[in-house]
DNA sequence: ATTTTCAAT
């Protein structure tokens, strides 16, 4: 039973190198997507999914989780039975990097056509963001202006995802060295990042690219 | 001071 359990949890040691907020992150081919999904059902009723994915060869992981999406959210398109509306969803993921480029405009594409989806993005580290003109940089704007809410993880979001992906039996979260400093670091640079971002809505971005 | 990145071998 426990086994069962465990797979679908994070092993420790993968969990802390691939969140691990250091400032080279060496390494780190793979990212991994820890993801809570909650349902709407009534006013007062909520249902609550959750889990982690890893990205495949040739597939983001951001790309990854659309695909899942479908079975992770029933009734999200509102395709139930006639007259159904549709129902809202709300999702929270933590991402060891944040989305590339590209990623980004698939998901603003895909979420200013679902209004009854939230989308709450928490990243450990920023994904090719240190050029002042990055095209990644571009994309967490987008992702902003699509109302996505993106968040650089501190120390309670670690812990949180340790608490709930991570099989951890008894072993209690341990902080790594700077794993303050640089989530203040990463938090500032995103700050900056997000900041000339108010001007101009969506569909003007998304014209910009000839979406 | 400097180092890396959803690989490519």
């Amino acid at each position: 039973m426990i086994t069962k359990l465990d797979s679908v949890l994070l092993p420790q040691k993968k969990f802390i190198f691939h969140y691990k907020n250091v400032r080279w992150a060496k390494g780190r081919h793979e990212t991994y997507l820890c993801f809570v999904v909650k349902r709407r059902v009534g006013p007062d009723s909520m249902t609550f999914d959750f889990g982690h994915l890893r990205n495949r060869t040739g597939c983001h992981v951001e790309m990854l989780f659309l695909r899942y999406l479908g079975a992770l959210c029933p009734g999200l398109w509102g395709n139930g039975i006639a007259g159904e509306r549709r129902l809202s969803y709300s999702i929270t993921w933590f991402c060891s990097w944040s989305p590339c480029a590209n990623c980004s405009i698939k998901l603003a594409q895909f979420l200013s056509q679902m209004p009854n989806l939230r989308l709450r993005i928490f990243v450990s580290r920023l994904y090719f963001c240190d050029m002042e003109d990055s095209q990644e940089r571009e994309g967490l704007r987008l992702l902003k202006k699509a109302g996505v809410q993106i968040t650089i993880m501190s120390y309670k979001d670690f812990f949180y995802c340790w608490q709930t992906f991570v099989a951890k039996r008894q072993s209690r979260f341990k902080v790594w060295d700077e794993l303050h400093q640089n989530s203040v670091r990463l938090a500032r640079k995103l700050h900056r990042i997000l900041q000339p971002c108010e001007t101009e809505d969506l569909r003007d971005a998304f014209k910009l690219l000839g979406l």
